[in-house]
DNA sequence: AAACATCGATCCATTATAGGTATTGGTTGA
DNA sequence: TCAACCAATACCTATAATGGATCGATGTTT
């Protein structure tokens, strides 16, 4: 096989058509210049260049293998100077995973921040429960996930994002939608209350199962739902109240009001960035540390 | 910058993940294989491996690279295998004319036959008249042309491809076109005739011309114009007869009837290919050998 | 736990390769 | 015909690559 520096070569001469100002752009005197087409020519069993007298032409086969030449030592140059930036983590790839409820509230900012300021890493997006997320983090098949607590402390690191405060979704018609009426924890006791799925959104169910014990009541539990606006489309339906993150207002949907809730005060759900310990992914470095500042900054 | 032989090296590591193996692989010992990797890692100022205990690892930036050097590879090695085959011209770009009368006779063979028999060599088409084509062959534009005669002897080559009859183009419903009436040349005397133009198709011009002063008559011109379709249209709407070179039968036009004339024997329209004398495109010359063979086979 | 096997890195002597100087031979232009 | 130019060649030197022996570290076996 040919070498660059024999391509280079052969560029140069292709180029000026004169070995000794092609051998002086290689900064080199020109024998060894001649020799190296020489050897090249004979590696490739091709005469490049017609030498007749003193003036040197490519012949056909030159022309064709100048343009592959050029090709090969761009590729190489572009090579050398991108395997470089992989290191500082500009670029790579990241599979990013998220729960289905944070899509609401912080993923769009990860994603366009990413996109803005790191241009050169490819996100990979997965929609998966946190439990699930845990388990692709341990196999490999995510590199970061955007989960519920808790993290279970084995291999995995992970770190506080953001905490959300609860509202009530109540049916626009609804008693304690009135815009004088200050809903309270207690008002929900024995209703008809639309309930997150103990399976699928098990954080979100031992969250409000938590607030519902610490306030003495058990509200009636009609629906087991994991999605948020599958709930709220219930809630408009009138099958019941529900409790949901804030974000939810995002969604602005008809027909249902958020209000704030006396006795479920503070910012209860808790989001948490999770990575494997020991990656040493410099993409996944560069991505976590944007997240982490995205978050410290309130996701602007 | 690196060299081939190191990212061959690498990619052979990379892919054994064990230096012994890989060292077997290239027919080297384990030594210096394991210098050129350090010396590819040194220049592109990159650590590729992970080498932890007696394991190794390919790095993320090492993961990146391996891509590209497996790209540059294999461009590199195609490039030596395609360079190889233009001295035989099999691959290469030739430029070839042809007149717009050419087109409709010998064009689909000769594209077809190089499509199946040179399918490495690219075809760039130009229709030209043919002193058009003899000027471009000269400067470099054309490298082939199909031209009508005579082609002069300074610097060009040429070989006659091909000779066609004349035929009289008659409108449906005149008398010459009846089944029974064998049309004779002097029948166009003093007739209205649609004759070629002697600017743009001056050889048809002068064929022409010298077959009526043979005959010794003179048709009546009522136009003068360079395409065989255009010609027969304007035959079909009756404003004159015509005599158009054999091929026109491929066109199918209804309304026109074509018929052998006496006084018109023989095949006086000629088509030669022409080239430069000191052509030496390997290209060229597969591609003109084999059109000149088509043409001993009369172009099937 | 200790001896052993494995594997990549290092050291060193040898060989091969590439580069430079001087020169040749052929071609072009004055 | 001579001089200038240019690529090729010959020869020598310097640099770099190779291979064998060995080291040091890390798992593995008994």
């Amino acid at each position: 096989m040919f070498t660059l520096s024999q391509l280079e070569s052969f560029v140069a001469v292709a180029e000026t058509l004169h070995y000794g100002r092609a051998a002086e752009r290689l900064s080199m005197t020109q024998p060894p210049l001649s020799r190296r087409i020489q050897l090249l020519e004979r590696e490739l069993d091709v005469e490049l260049f017609d030498r007749i007298g003193r003036s040197v032409r490519l012949t056909a086969a030159g022309r064709a293998f100048l343009s592959d030449a050029r090709r090969i030592l761009g590729l190489s140059e572009q090579a050398a100077l991108s395997v470089r930036r992989v290191p500082a983590g500009e670029i790579g790839t990241v599979a990013l995973g998220f729960t289905a409820s944070s899509a609401h509230s912080v993923l769009d900012d990860i994603v366009g921040g990413i996109h803005t300021r790191l241009p050169g890493v490819d996100l990979v997006l997965r929609e998966r429960v946190s439990g699930r997320q845990m388990e692709e983090l341990h196999s490999g098949e995510l590199d970061l996930g955007l989960v519920r607590p808790p993290v279970p402390g084995t291999g995995l690191e992970h770190r506080p994002l953001h905490r959300e405060a609860l509202l009530a979704a109540i049916p626009a018609g609804h008693p304690l939608a009135a815009p004088d009426r200050v809903p309270h924890v207690r008002d929900l006791d024995g209703e008809p209350f639309v309930m997150y799925s103990p399976a699928e959104a098990r954080y979100f169910y031992e969250v409000l199962v938590g607030v519902f014990r610490g306030a003495g009541i058990a509200p009636w539990y009609v629906h087991h739902l994991s999605q948020v606006h599958t709930i709220l489309a219930l809630v408009r339906a009138g099958l019941g109240l529900a409790l949901v993150p804030r974000a939810a207002e995002e969604l602005g949907l008809d027909g249902v009001v958020l209000r704030p809730v006396v006795g479920v005060e503070g910012a209860p759900v808790e989001l948490v960035a999770a990575w494997r310990a020991n990656d040493d992914s410099p993409a996944l470095h560069a991505v976590r540390d944007l997240v982490i500042d995205l978050a410290g900054r309130g996701f602007s």
